[in-house]
DNA sequence: TGACAAAGCGGAACACTGCTCCGTATCGTT
DNA sequence: AACGATACGGAGCAGTGTTCCGCTTTGTCA
């Protein structure tokens, strides 16, 4: 409040030094850089090299790379966080607002060059980027999933953190072969997602 | 030709050495009995180390990877595949018969730590995996939805290979966490690929 | 301004892994 | 038994993640 302190502890806690936030703005930038190049698991010490530190500064200031891939791409996570509810109140058929919202996180995905596969990976160092992202989008698609229900679109047996996990999956490994679009195949999970009340009432 | 030759070459082929061949049996078993333990990327020394024979035998009978996950696992996707044709003759749903293989298909890849994984994945040496595993089913896969197309119970869109790329995607890091279950979700996907008979003109 | 301690930095060093290469051992044949 | 072909073993190189510690920079206080 007074102090220029963020945290709730009562030590004085001394705002980061000049050449500390200067440096961690340099690695934002190289790491977003090269991930772009190179994807996110490009080699430690070429976003090191690329950002002219050394390999220290990057590990004090990302200890896992989880965490240098979570805060280059937040500001887009949040975004599509956010696009949530606004497509809700956009429609009135939530399952298209479902879609629609599903349709950024699959772009989202797709154009980050592994970042999918990364995303799954149970190597040492991505589960936290792994939380981020569910923790963060789960809620959001738990809204939408209810509301659709609600709306009599789809069947209720899904659970939101299975879907976005689905989902992501379902991006892994894009670049490989020109045959493989998983734009289509979500459209096919969310289509097995409705109610079938056509072949119910098929009569 | 006279000489005991397997290939169509006409040059002489000795038989291999007695040594050579068992070294290749002690091999299997030994990358079978790792790859539980340790996954289908498990070091080669531990495999190696395993067998008791050093890394250069390994190289030799197994140039890359995917050589010996595929010896590994070759009598379990030559029995998927055999089961496609089978399952087709035994119903006269095709449908249901797609929907059993699948479920044959996934409980394969998911008893198998990391195969999934590696199956998708785009590093060095595990694109022969691919490769092998999509020509030996991708066919199977081809004529059942063919046929369920034929009986109209699906609509005719949805590509073999797409379809098993998303079904091995989905079956992706299932170990990490309980609340994800492939089999549900790839049976959201089969159940997507449903013709909806509302869009249907033909009733 | 100058001195000093804390904060931060750099990169050498270690561990682990994939993969190659070649001297040596073994096998099968004559 | 001798000999050439075949196969073997593992040292060694290269790439990467991660740690650790001596040195530099920064901010502060007299």
């Amino acid at each position: 409040m007074s102090t220029p302190s963020q945290s709730s502890g009562e030590v004085p806690v001394r705002s980061k030094r000049a050449d500390a936030v200067r440096n961690q703005q340099t690695l934002l930038a190289a790491a977003a850089a090269v991930f772009v190049t190179s994807g996110v698991d490009a080699p430690i010490r070429e976003i090191a090299a690329k950002a002219g530190v050394g390999m220290g500064t990057i590990y004090r200031h990302f200890p896992t790379r989880a965490d240098l891939v979570v805060a280059v791409y937040r500001h887009q996570v949040e975004a599509c966080a956010e696009a949530g509810p606004a497509l809700l109140a956009g429609t009135d058929s939530p399952f298209a607002a479902l879609r629609q919202w599903v349709g950024l996180f699959v772009d989202f995905l797709v154009t980050k060059h592994g970042l999918a596969n990364a995303l799954q990976s149970d190597s040492s160092g991505f589960e936290a980027l792994h939380t981020y992202f569910l923790d963060r989008l789960v809620p959001v698609c738990t809204r939408l999933l209810d509301a659709a229900v609600e709306a009599g679109e789809i069947r209720p047996c899904t659970q939101a953190y299975e879907l976005m996990r689905g989902i992501g999956n379902l991006c892994v490994g894009r670049d490989s072969d020109p045959r493989y679009d998983p734009r289509r195949l979500v459209e096919l999970l969310l289509q097995g997602l409705r109610r079938p009340d056509v072949d119910a009432g098929k009569r």
